[in-house]
Order: structure tokens, then sequence, then C-alpha cells
DNA sequence: CGGACAAGCTGA
DNA sequence: CAGCTTGTCCGG
């Protein structure tokens, strides 16, 4: 037991102690995730510490940042003995509040992970002062100022309080929350108005947290939001005004550790998109870490999708509009059966051509043609033995390499191994090879010739603007433009076979943005007969393309649901993936626990990908089965990743 | 993470 | 045995 007030205080032998001002901190250092107590100096003049701010310290001789935890007026408890506090060196930033730092354990016990990949996320880029808060305040004044004028007759025309859409909201609402399957068309603006309606409605101080999947969407509502008269924080340049209150907060997942002093409810907008899960570890999803922190504050959460994943409704449908009505917002889409189209015709329909003309030719908007895989020949074949070209050190698939200079031959290379060698058959040792699959480079090289226009190239790496007409990617096309006439995909039979258990979920989202940029049924027929997406494919009864046509994704839902009872898969059974160093050490601690008394409770441990590969899939009955059993075994002292509901399955 | 320190290796 | 590398531990 130490007494650390002797070691920052000089109080006289027989007076009062002074009350000793501790903190306990997690440092801002990748490979810590610990906890340590720190003094506030006697003669601290900078602003009252808080819980959730951060702070500079003194750390085995390193100055570095640290998020207030915790104040604890007595540390004796704390430390072990013989370590004395040491004073925090300042201030460095407001950043968190006592509600995310709860929020942010909350969510590194339920991935089982640390808890700075969480703080992070909502600490913002730049140091905020104290003196900061009170501007946002009294510009938030102002905004309340300016929404008193908004008459009802000056909002938004769409809205209307009878409104099918802004019925449903509020019904969801009211019950407390759940899931809304909204057609690909149908306005989501009216939507968060109506949640706006129904949180004021209950409280009128408190604010509405909207999720959007991307940056670009942010924008866009926001300035949506502020046209209607209400007083709206934009992530992450906005987290001053976000936590001095505002009507609406916008921003993608990271918004959810945004403080926002009175919360009233959570929306989260095209919950099924991919963007809501960070690609790096510990992999967390904004639906899920939303649903701890709606739990947590005792608010709604509404999740929001055209295509609501079986996750969202595992055991009972969405409430969604009235069929009819669905189906008018949902788009044409058009199938092109290429079951008997010559092989030799390649990527494109005989009639495709002119389709793209036909739309180029009538309508101002762009057409978009996608084809999910980049440069140029995938997988190369002999034009006359028909072997297929391959790396002769390891076997794997080589590509088709252009060679700096122009006129010069092109090389084979191997992306596994990086060998390279000259386009010659190795067989019959010949240098005519054939494409069997062609990336969308050379697709766009192709199909400008065939329609005779300029056509752009949109991949992930594209960077720049693109201005041709006819616009050939991947599917970063479809992140790109906000409209098109037309939208082609190449080859979806790509997307419906993915050797995924998630690929028919996908591949109908892919067809509900696609469906976005072409607008709904019911909008197009008369005056823009040609604003459809059209579907190249060997599998047009595939029941994600009967469920697309249809406008109505509840029979695939009930298709996958059945398959996925029946294999155990998510969310009939929660999975991780394990890998690195100690991930054997930990399969075999999983191995070692004692099997709970009903069978059906355990869990699996399963190499994969090989015994050698030293990854191993975990599987339970349930997440809480799951992340209850790691927490028992899992120690700071081992190496390894967890990933809950593993993507590459 | 990165500094401190201990253990292990090398050359004179 | 100094001088160096490599590995392990720990931070308040």
């Amino acid at each position: 037991m130490i007494c650390a007030g002797r070691s920052v205080s000089n109080a006289p032998v027989g007076a009062p102690a002074p009350p000793i001002r501790a903190i306990s901190v997690l440092p801002d250092v990748t490979g810590i995730d610990r906890r340590f107590t720190y003094l506030i100096p006697e003669d601290y003049e900078g602003p009252a510490i808080e819980v959730g701010d951060l702070v500079r310290v003194n750390l085995a001789g390193r100055r570095v940042r640290a998020w207030v935890l915790a104040r604890e007026g007595d540390l004796s408890a704390e430390l072990p003995d013989g370590v004395l506090a040491k004073p925090i060196l300042g201030f460095v930033s407001r950043a968190l509040s006592q509600e995310i730092v709860d929020l942010a354990e909350a969510c590194a016990r339920y991935y089982v992970s640390r808890l700075r990949p969480f703080l992070g996320a909502g600490t913002p880029d730049r140091n905020v002062r104290p003196g900061d808060l009170s501007a946002a305040q009294a510009k938030r004044a102002a905004a309340i100022r300016a929404r008193r004028e908004v008459s009802a007759g000056e909002r938004h025309p769409g809205y209307r309080a009878g409104d099918p859409v802004a019925l449903l909201a509020r019904r969801l609402f009211d019950e407390g929350g759940g899931v809304i399957e909204l057609p690909p068309n149908a306005a989501r603006l009216l939507l968060v108005e109506s949640l706006l309606e129904a949180v004021m409605t209950r409280e009128p101080s408190a604010t509405l947290l909207v999720l959007v999947p991307e940056h670009r969407d942010v924008a866009i509502l926001a300035k949506h939001l502020v046209e209607l008269g209400r007083s709206c924080a934009a992530l992450p340049e906005e987290h001053v005004l976000a936590a001095s209150g505002v009507d609406v907060v916008i921003g993608t997942r990271t918004a959810l550790f945004a403080p926002i002093e009175h919360l009233g409810g959570i929306v989260v907008l095209d919950a099924h998109a991919e963007s809501y899960r960070d690609e790096r570890a510990p992999n967390w999803s904004a639906p899920t870490v939303a649903r701890l922190r709606a739990v947590a504050a005792r608010v709604p959460l509404i999740l929001v999708s055209p295509c609501v994943p079986l996750v969202f409704s595992r055991d009972s449908e969405p409430a969604k509009l009235e069929t009819a009505l669905a189906r008018a917002y949902w788009p044409v889409i058009e199938t092109l059966d290429r079951r008997g189209d010559d092989p030799r015709s390649g990527l494109y329909a005989t009639e495709l051509g002119e389709m793209i003309r036909e739309a180029l030719a009538r309508d101002d908007r762009r057409v978009a043609v996608i084809l999910n895989r980049t440069g140029r020949l995938r997988l190369l074949a002999c034009h006359f033995c028909g072997e297929i070209a391959r790396c002769e050190h390891c076997g794997g698939a080589m590509h088709q390499r252009e060679r700096a200079g122009s006129g010069a031959a092109n090389l084979l290379h191997c992306v596994s191994c990086n060998a390279e060698r000259p386009e010659l058959c190795a067989i019959c040792g010949r240098a005519r090879l054939r494409s069997l699959r062609v990336g969308a480079t050379r697709a766009a090289e192709e199909l400008g010739a065939i329609v005779g226009v300029e056509t752009g190239l949109v991949t992930g790496a594209t960077i720049d603007e693109v201005a041709a007409p006819l616009i050939v990617g991947t599917e970063a096309v479809l992140h790109r433009l906000r409209a098109a006439s037309l939208v082609v995909f190449l080859d979806f039979d790509q997307h419906l076979l993915a050797a995924r258990f998630g690929a028919a979920e996908e591949s109908l989202a892919l067809l509900c943005t696609a469906g976005r940029l072409v607008g709904g049924r019911a909008t197009r027929r008369a005056d823009h007969p040609w604003r459809r997406v059209v579907v190249q494919t060997r599998l047009p009864e595939h029941e994600v393309l009967l469920a697309a046509r249809a406008g109505d994704p509840s029979q695939l839902r009930a298709g996958e649901r059945a398959l996925r009872r029946e294999l155990s898969l998510p969310p009939f059974s929660a999975l991780a993936l394990a890998s690195g160093g100690d991930a054997t050490e930990l399969a075999r601690r999983l191995g070692a626990l004692p099997s709970s008394p009903s069978e059906h409770r355990r869990l699996e441990v399963v190499p994969f990908g090989g015994v050698a590969a030293g990854r191993y899939l975990l599987r339970a009955p349930d997440h809480e089965v799951l992340a209850s059993s790691l927490r028992l075994v899992h120690s700071r002292e081992l190496n390894l990743r967890l990933e809950f509901d593993p993507r590459a399955l």
C-alpha cells in the first residue's frame, strides 16, 4: 500500500490531506491496451479534466496521448506496492464522453478485443478545446431559432405525414425499433424526416443519429435536412457541433462513437452495406454497434435496407410497404439469357451494343457497364491446344501484363510468385493465346469499339473524375455515379455463383445499388422506357433475379433461411476465424474448456484452409456463447487475430 | 509500441 | 570480458 499523495503534496503533518485527484487512463499506443493511474498535479491550471478527454502523459519515458477512462478519488487500491503514480503532463483535447467510453468498453467486450480501436473511432482528428463547445452551442441556438420559422407549408414537397413510408417509420419507432425493408427508390429522406418527428414528439431536445454507408451520402443527406430547417451536424467534420446538441447527427460508421448529449434514436440506412464493416481487426460492424448503443441508451434502433440480410431478420420478416407500392419503387430489371449464345460471341450479347447506343442517344444520363474484375486478361488459354497459361514455378494462372513501350510483345505474369515469361503456350509453343476471362480494362476497350463512343474506365483505383458517356468498370462505378440511364452487368453469374454463403444477398444488393441509379419502375415508364438494369446471365431463373424482378426479396430470404438453418450457418450460429501466431494455442485452450451440460451449446473448433495454415474456424450456437468462451481463454499475451462473421467464407 | 535489461555470442 | 545482437518484459 502506498500513499501517492506523498509524492506530489507537501501538506504539513497533522493537517487534513488534500484530495488526491487520480485518473485512470489508456495510452494511445498500439500494443499496450492497459489502464494506468496518473495524478492531476495540485498546481494544474488547465481545463477541468473529464472522462473521455485526451491528456498527455509520460509513459516509460515517452510522451504519449491517453484517454481518461475514469476519475478515481483514491488510488491506493489500484496501484501495486512500490509504484508511484506520475502526474499528467497536460490536457490535450476533449474527445469522448462517459457514454462513449462505456460504449467502447461494451464493444471491446462483444468483440473480445482491445479497447483502443473503439476509443480511436470516436476521437476527432483535430483537437477540441473546451471553449469550442460554447461556440457550437451558440450555433445550435441559432439553428433552433431558424427551425421555428419553418412552417408546415414550407416542408419538403414530398413530405406528407400520411405517406406510407412515413407511417411505416413512425409505427416502428413507436414500437421501440425494428427493421424496415424500403425499396431501392423509395424516399429515404422522407423516412428520416418521419423518424425525426417521432424523436422530437417524444423529447424536443433529443437528437436522431443517422448512419449512411459512405461519406458521400453524408453531405447529400445533411444538405437536404438543413433545407428542411433542421439543425444538423455532419461527421466527422462537425464533431463539436454533434456534441452540442442538434436535431440530427449524420455520419458513416464512426459516427456511432459521436458524443451526443441526448440521443433520441438511431437509424441505419442501407444497413446491408459492406462498408459498415471495418476491414481492420476487430472488424466491427455498424449495425451491431448501433444495437449496443441503442440498448444502452434505451432508444429505438431502426435498420433500413432494400434487401434486408438474414442476420437482421432471422426469425421474422422486416416491416415493409404493401407489395404493389414496393414494386413501383424497384427498377425495371431485364435479363439477357446467354445460354443460347455462341461462346465465341464473348462477353457481349448481340443486342447489347444497340441497347447502349439507344440509351446514349435518348438520355442525358450516362451508361454504366459493370464487370467486377480488374486488369486485362485474367485467364488465358492457348488458341490451338486449349492449355491454360500457368506458371512453371508455382502452377498459378498467369495474367497478361503490358510491357513498357508501345509495340513491345506482352509478357505473362504470375500473380502469386511474380515470375514472368513471354506470351507463348508452354505446351505447344505457339504464340496465340485467347482470353477465357476478360478484365474491366479490356472490356472498356472492346465495348468502346463495339458501341463506337468514348469510354471511361473506373475501378477502385480510379481517382480522377471520368467524363465519358459510357463508363465501364468494377462495381466502383456504382458508387461513383449518382444517376445512369442504363446499368449493365456483363457477368452477373460471377456474383451469383461466388463461393461464399452470402453470395445471394450480395448479388441482390448490387442490383439494388444499380436500381437507385436508373430509378424506379413507376417514374420511368412513360418518359424514359430505356432506363433499366440489364443483367447478362446463364441463370435467368436464379432466385436472386426472380426476387429482384418481382421487387420482393422475401422469397429469396425464405429460401436462404431454410438453407442456413439446415447447415447451421449464421444467423443460426455464430462464426469467428482465429489466425496469427498463437491461434493454435487458442484452439487448444478452447478444446480444453469443459463442455457445457447441453450438447448443442458446444463450441466447434475446425482447422481452416488446412491444418498447416494455423487458422481455425470457431462455431457456436450464438454470439454470446462464442464470445464468452473466447473471453475465458483469450489473454493479453496471446498474439492472434479474431474475426467475427468472417467475410472470406 | 519502444526502451531497458538480461542472456547469448564473438573476437582478442 | 567488452561489445555487440537477440529476445523478453513492462510501462502508473
